[in-house]
DNA sequence: GACAGCATTTTACAAATGTTAAAAAATGAT
DNA sequence: ATCATTTTTTAACATTTGTAAAATGCTGTC
């Protein structure tokens, strides 16, 4: 594993030593396009790290499914109720690909927090990063109306236009889809 | 500083030898009602944790400023961007009442954060709870509707509704000032 | 290539929220 | 207490977005 872990964005910072406690508590996997990877209603006991592929995380409602996290190569992915507070959450990953993962059992990855100053802090970013976008989003909401949250879109995330369907945009845009199609029509 | 930290909640988690280690470095400073703690456009080099009052984070727009953020006692202050990245960000700090916080310089938390296991964890407890609270909030405002972000606000900060401007309420509930006093009056 | 099953767009209408301005209520200072 | 200032509410109207349903477009399979 060591040698694959290696060449993922976010395995860059850490020193070889840090690596290969990861990389002994990791495992390939792959799934299908498809595949519910995490379900809102059961403590999932993995992290997840996307080698290739995309994936979504989104929420449950009585009429609507609500879309609230793309990820893309390189993307962390996990229950974050699973993963902060070892309950249930509120979110289901699917796979809108194929994926090749890197699997680590959530028991593994914090006994390495508590034992591994380098990865504890290695952990602390990748909370501080998601937290940034997350607030960022929060932000942008009530800043920007939905047609520039569109256009923002389209400019940092040319990929996922290509190969999300748009509904799944347009809830994730915090508009529903008959809106997003009136934005769309109006920007040609 | 060791005797104060103790009491505030924040802190109960660490051991004593970790708690004198912060305490080596924090201050406690009082600021009036007012006071503008933190500016967006400076790169903050503190970290506080308030110990009684209240504050408000808020950026500024063309015509309206949006309050993202309530902080009671036990909250955790600091500028995102210049914790995370180290640069400036979209954030003011403004103290609602007078208030009494623990001071601590960022160059010495993070020095704490490479020396330290367990202050890393506790830094890493830090951005994780904050991370779940604003998802939290962001899937809220696709699946409820204001009037019911208004009760959930009612019910989970009481303190708040009495001590802060309705004004301010309405830009973090994500409605203008109209609006909430429509649910209001209907609320009766 | 025709069909079935989805995804997307369009249309017409309804509901929610925003905007502006004025009135009423609350707050603070003298 | 009174006055000036600020906050909150109310009103009328405009705009945005939502809802439901039909029309169109797309994709994969036989």
């Amino acid at each position: 594993m060591y040698g694959q872990l290696k060449n993922i964005e976010i395995f860059k910072s850490l020193s070889n030593e840090a690596l290969e406690r990861l990389a002994a508590v990791s495992k390939r996997v792959e799934h299908q396009k498809g595949t519910i990877l995490i379900y809102a209603d059961k403590t999932e006991p993995y992290f997840y790290i996307l080698e290739s592929g995309i994936a979504r995380a989104y929420s449950d409602g009585e009429s609507q499914q609500i879309t609230f996290w793309f990820g893309q190569s390189g993307a962390v992915l996990f229950s974050f109720n699973s993963y902060i507070n070892n309950s249930p959450g509120y979110e289901n990953i699917e796979l809108l690909e194929n994926c090749s993962l890197i699997q680590i059992r959530l028991t593994d990855l914090f006994l390495l927090y508590e034992q591994h100053l380098e990865i504890a802090n290695w952990g602390r970013k990748i909370a501080e990063h998601e937290l940034i976008a997350t607030e960022r989003r929060l932000i942008d909401r009530a800043f920007k109306g939905a047609a520039e949250r569109y256009q923002d879109f389209l400019d940092q995330s040319p990929e996922l236009i290509k190969r999300v369907a748009l509904k799944h945009i347009a809830s994730y845009l915090g508009v529903t889809q008959v809106t997003l199609s009136r934005i769309r029509a109006a920007h040609k």
